[in-house]
DNA sequence: TTTTACGTAACAAATATAGTTACATTAAAA
DNA sequence: TTTTAATGTAACTATATTTGTTACGTAAAA
């Protein structure tokens, strides 16, 4: 099965908005995403409804994160994703008549439900401002001098 | 996004195969699961080449668990099913060229590998042996009186 | 030799996701 | 005030995945 990659596409877009300023186009950003504006404008449209982002019409205008980094949970962004299923696996059914399907149901939902706990505290206990940080440190180990915004080498996909 | 329910598909077909002393044909297993025959062929021939089910061609054939119960974890099916994706999410890329994006791969990667970790782990720990010994505390709860084979009501869906 | 069942390829349908086009709306700049 | 640059959003298209179906070959028992 396919993974849903959108949490990772707007972490990556938020960190990025994060170093600059100034709002950001969905035109840059779905640059910096390979893909499409209007697909940035329809998950940037969630995080606006949650208070994480903000968006500005008209010349001048794009998309800026408008509460600090360090307020800004992973699950705080997951739920403003309306939070997609975690999980690439479930039962055939809830509730079944079956016994059988059941038993199964039981035994699966345990560890199920563990996983999904296990990840939504991780979701909990990471911040965009930690992102940020990591992303800095980052930059100075692969010999950031002060001269580039960015990394000195060439960035693929954003 | 879409939750993959084979493995729970496959241990309920399997439950009802422990049930039975005699080989069950993928028509029968399909009316329980409310599915093709040719679908129930698929996913068991793979269970049939890691050696957890046999199966028998023509009159009185049909399928049938070749292993003691106790000896088959839920792990042992995972493989058998080719290790099927466990999270719904992913990282848009790995090993990526943008610093931001390792950040990112970064935290999530950790989150995701233990919560993959957890999954494993309880596969590992879960037997059908158990799952079946769990079905008939089930069915002596519901009722049965010990001349039905099965349970009392009316079974949906297998 | 007929019937029953699996084995498997090829095709069709359904679903979900992502991408695209088009145009209305808003706001700044010329 | 007109032009330009941006978001907002509906509708449509394309793509990929999964599931279901048909068809027919093979094997084994009755």
């Amino acid at each position: 099965m396919k993974r849903d990659s959108r949490l990772s596409g707007v972490l990556h877009v938020l960190l990025h908005m994060a170093e600059v300023d100034a709002p950001m186009t969905s035109e840059a950003l779905a640059n910096m995403m390979k893909t499409n504006p209007v697909v940035i404008r329809r998950v940037l449209a969630g995080l606006r409804e949650h208070g994480l982002v903000c968006s500005a019409k008209g010349h001048g205008g794009g998309w800026q994160i408008c509460r600090a980094l360090d307020t800004i949970s992973l699950h705080d962004i997951y739920r403003a994703l309306d939070e997609p299923t975690l999980l690439a696996m479930g039962n055939r059914t809830e509730s079944p008549g079956c016994l059988v399907e059941a038993a199964v149901n039981n035994a699966l939902n345990q560890a199920f439900h563990d996983a999904e706990a296990l990840l939504l505290e991780r979701f909990r206990t990471v911040t965009l401002a930690q992102l940020s940080a990591d992303f800095h440190q980052r930059k100075i180990a692969h010999g950031f001098s002060g001269h580039h915004e960015h990394s000195i080498f060439p960035e693929q996909e954003g």
